[in-house]
DNA sequence: CTGAAAGCGCTAACAG
DNA sequence: CTGTTAGCGCTTTCAG
């Protein structure tokens, strides 16, 4: 910048209002600022700033995986808002490990972003003081709960359980299995369902659990052990992601079986593939691009107006039906 | 740290040793900052680190979209790695356009990242002045070039396509059809499969091209198309992505077609769910995980030893042979 | 509209 | 092993 300047014939602290308040700067110094500029290949050093305005412009994210769509979905829809209002994102991947979420948080806090945004609303031990220390705006995203370190943007994972039972005991099904991942938001949808179905049923609801992530593979495998236990007619199974569904589907179509006739199946998600599928799969919509974009301008607002704490954002679910159940 | 030395009696300097150097100070010494960092709270400064050091501990992560597995999972595997050293991600979607991706690189270079990783190996005009300037190692991952920025680890796409025309017409086929998304790189593989297997069997060979991601709707909607332009006997769709072949494989199943009797399919990516379709697909496989692996590598190696520049790696692809082809 | 001075919180020499 | 002195490259007052 000193450079710059003594090319322009200015002082340095022109030259750092020239990028930043271009309106403080008369047009002619501006002109040869920008000349300058270009002449030397000056790039701004935003660490630099960052320490002498403590302002980052840095947003962390994180999250338990970028692999699955359900949270890189999210991510996208969250950077791009963030992108435009000039934020970046430093991010990281905590595998729904509490103890990884936690490191991950004082790591990021070091770099003093501006804000934080964060998966789930269950957090370790000292995430909750952390946080609130280093009093940045914070937004939960994927859950809904009263007491939000800041502020949430999510749904209900018990309302969306019980939801897919009040539906499948509508349509008609009298046996439930639930097939779910090793993850903690799933197992509380699982929970809300088997109770819900049960109570209006008056059937029992057995589980097939995973401690793995939801894959095809896996629900293929999934649906062989529900076979292998007898399934009375008119069993709906409730799949803890559509990768599960897509799994029983295939396996389901493989062994001749007709859905929803002999077997009906309910997905998680509505990914992109659910409504393309053979048959059309029944699934739980949440719109991921809505609630990225809805955890950013959560931020955004708190660092413009400072938007009262604790708001909690409920975006809801919407249970699709299509033919497989 | 001023704060935290006064507390334990030591200054300031002392207890930056003792956060970075700990050997470098006596064990008695090290306790009672330890103690001291404990009663104050206090929260390392890694700006103000890096402004002093410069080194940022920080790496920039460029790729066109986090929501396509085959990024995510690359980005998953570098990240995992890169973490493991100490260093943090920032990261930015760039979406395949080269003004995006420019715009990127100059502002991530404003933090100072300790080097950058970018997707692909063609970048806009002023890209290759803006990093060879930084002075910073940079990773180009996901295909190869003689002429790297720096140095660049992926695979032959031209290789690629013209291996899947020698399979299928080793397996027999002798009618090929593409069906390609609008990507650069996949455009690569079509035009390399078609010119191999028009030579090899005197066939044109059409194409079906979007300019979208591929999906799997899209998939189903291409093999409509290509059906409706009439296919000879011993056909083989050569599709850009996993996700079209599955769409292609739901319609043909949907119609009842026999695959590959009636058409045979080739995706790209070898993604989870290829070996569990019905029919299983053959694919191309890259091994993202190593890909991105080897990229983290590449960069650690340079910052440790300063390993030659213009270092390509080749990680190849395999073309896995299962049943739709 | 422009400049001078101070300092953000740390690390990198250099002394002791 | 510990402390002192100088910055890193900006932004933020405060004066002109």
């Amino acid at each position: 910048m000193t450079d710059v300047g003594r090319l322009a014939g200015v002082s340095q602290v022109t030259v750092s209002r020239a990028l930043s308040t271009p309106q403080k700067v008369s047009p002619e110094t501006l002109q040869r600022i920008e000349d300058a500029i270009r002449q030397t290949g000056y790039v701004p050093n935003a660490v630099a700033g960052a320490l002498a305005s403590s302002k980052s412009n840095l947003v962390a994210a994180l999250m338990p995986s970028v692999t699955n769509i359900v949270y890189s979905s999210m991510l996208h829809a969250f950077s791009d808002i963030m992108w435009g209002h000039g934020y970046q994102i430093i991010f990281s991947e905590t595998g729904f490990d509490l103890d990884r979420e936690e490191k991950a948080i004082a790591t990021h806090l070091s770099r003093r972003p501006d804000a934080m945004l964060l998966t789930g609303i269950k957090h370790g031990q000292g995430a909750r003081r952390m946080l609130v220390n280093a009093g940045i705006p914070v937004v939960e995203v994927w859950d809904i709960t009263d007491t939000p370190i800041d502020c949430c943007v999510g749904f209900s994972h018990a309302g969306a359980g019980s939801a897919a039972a009040d539906f499948a005991i509508e349509a008609g099904y009298r046996h439930a299995v639930t097939i779910t991942a090793g993850d903690e938001r799933a197992c509380r949808r699982r929970d809300a369902f088997a109770a819900r179905f049960a109570k209006l049923s008056q059937t029992q609801v057995p589980a097939v659990d995973f401690d793995r992530s939801a894959s095809l593979g896996l629900g293929r495998q999934a649906l062989t052990q529900v076979l292998e236990q007898g399934v009375l007619p008119g069993t709906v199974l409730f799949c803890s992601s559509d990768q599960f569904a897509q799994g029983v589907l295939v396996e389901a179509a493989d062994r001749g079986l007709s859905v929803p006739r002999d077997i009906a199946v309910i997905g998680f998600g509505d990914q992109e593939f659910a409504a393309y599928t053979e048959p059309s799969l029944t699934s739980i919509r949440i719109d991921r691009q809505i609630l990225g974009q809805l955890a950013a301008n959560a931020l955004v607002d708190r660092f413009t107006a400072g938007t009262t704490l604790n708001a909690v954002h409920d975006v809801g679910f919407e249970l699709v039906r299509r033919s497989s159940a």
